[in-house]
DNA sequence: ATTTTTGTTGACCATTTGGTCAAACCATTT
DNA sequence: AAATGGTTTGACCAAATGGTCAACAAAAAT
């Protein structure tokens, strides 16, 4: 499975971390050396280049977020049980990537996403299941498009946006850790309640 | 008011441009300068350093910000349209910033923000106003914090993501961009609901 | 008209940075 | 012990980059 030696695993660890801190640009190939305890020379010897070295890290990091869409909890029978337990999947897994790092990038190379666009591009499977739920009558129609993006929004930005957020608060470190732990409840009743009613 | 002469308001229009979509460590001094149609040299005659012009550029767009968070509209009636107009307008404006750039830089350099945090931090004038109408009766209680989280990440977060959004969604930019022109509206109805309703 | 101030730039500089390479190092094989 | 092949690194290089400066141009003041 993972046919990675034990310093390119190092590097790779170490690559990420300054690459999701810094940018490319502001990236430095030294510090990524430093961090992983080994010689600029040898950061070469295993990634020819910065150019692939983040190429790995980027792609790595954009499969980890495409996979997280096409996942899909069967485990409970209502619906709202599916979608809270979704969210609050996803909001954790959320917690533990550089969502910036990675529109960063984007943003400043569009092109980035144009490579990934021959994968496999499978609707969101939270889609379809609330799609099919509705076309049976099951439930009332929404635009699940609407749903989705509001999710995404939802989860995503207050992590982004954390320190702006603590600061036009006014909350310390503490609070606003206590406040994000009962937040993706919330949010999941937010969205379980727009459902019911229908969002258009 | 504005003191600025011509070439100096040329070069910063330029900065920001290049800083926006470059950040800080990805952007020229020659590219600035390119843009603003002078040379290297005049740049720094009118700007010390680079990190003079990124100080200058980083201040005004967070400046638009904190101004934007004390808005409030007092003309219509009903905390209903007052909302939906103000989520109207907060999305207009968040249209022609940059977020990426101010959350990017923020995350590279936190003590960016900690030099703002002089500076007036009113509380949000929307949520005073909200909580008073709740203390008086006049609304079901709810938690204005959330609320404000859940604005902001709403009308934000689609725009930073707009690229992946339409590649997950499979919409083409011009469908996209029809489906952001109604998206405000949307937002502003979620939120008026679950206000109608209390949230917490 | 002459001086002074302000603006402009090409050429140049010091430093940084991604990348290379030959020499040394080390484990395994012969 | 000698040879082999993979690994590591200090020293080095070329290009890029932020910044300077002397010289020149244009405008303002005298």
């Amino acid at each position: 499975m993972s046919e990675l030696t034990e310093p390119e695993k190092k590097i790779l660890e170490a690559a990420k971390k300054v690459f999701e801190l810094q940018g490319y640009a502001g990236a430095r190939m030294q510090q990524i050396a430093d961090e992983a305890g080994i010689s600029k020379a040898s950061l070469h010897y295993y990634f020819r280049s910065k150019e692939n070295l983040f190429e790995r890290i980027f792609d790595e990091t954009m499969s980890d977020f495409m996979e997280l869409v096409s996942t899909w909890n069967d485990d409970s029978e209502h619906w709202e049980d599916k979608l809270k337990s979704f969210i609050l999947g996803f909001f954790n897994f959320l917690k533990t990537k550089s969502l910036l790092f990675i529109l960063g990038e984007i943003n400043r190379n569009p092109d980035l996403l144009l490579s990934r666009r021959k994968k496999s591009k499978p609707k969101a499977k939270f889609i379809t299941y609330f799609e099919n739920l509705q076309a049976t009558g099951k439930m009332k129609p929404s635009n699940m498009y609407v749903v989705y993006i509001f999710m995404h929004s939802l989860c995503a930005y207050p992590l982004l946006n954390a320190r702006m957020f603590q600061m036009t608060t006014g909350m310390n470190n503490q609070d606003y850790e206590a406040f994000m732990n009962k937040y993706p409840d919330t949010v999941a009743d937010l969205l379980i309640n727009a459902l019911k009613k229908g969002l258009n």
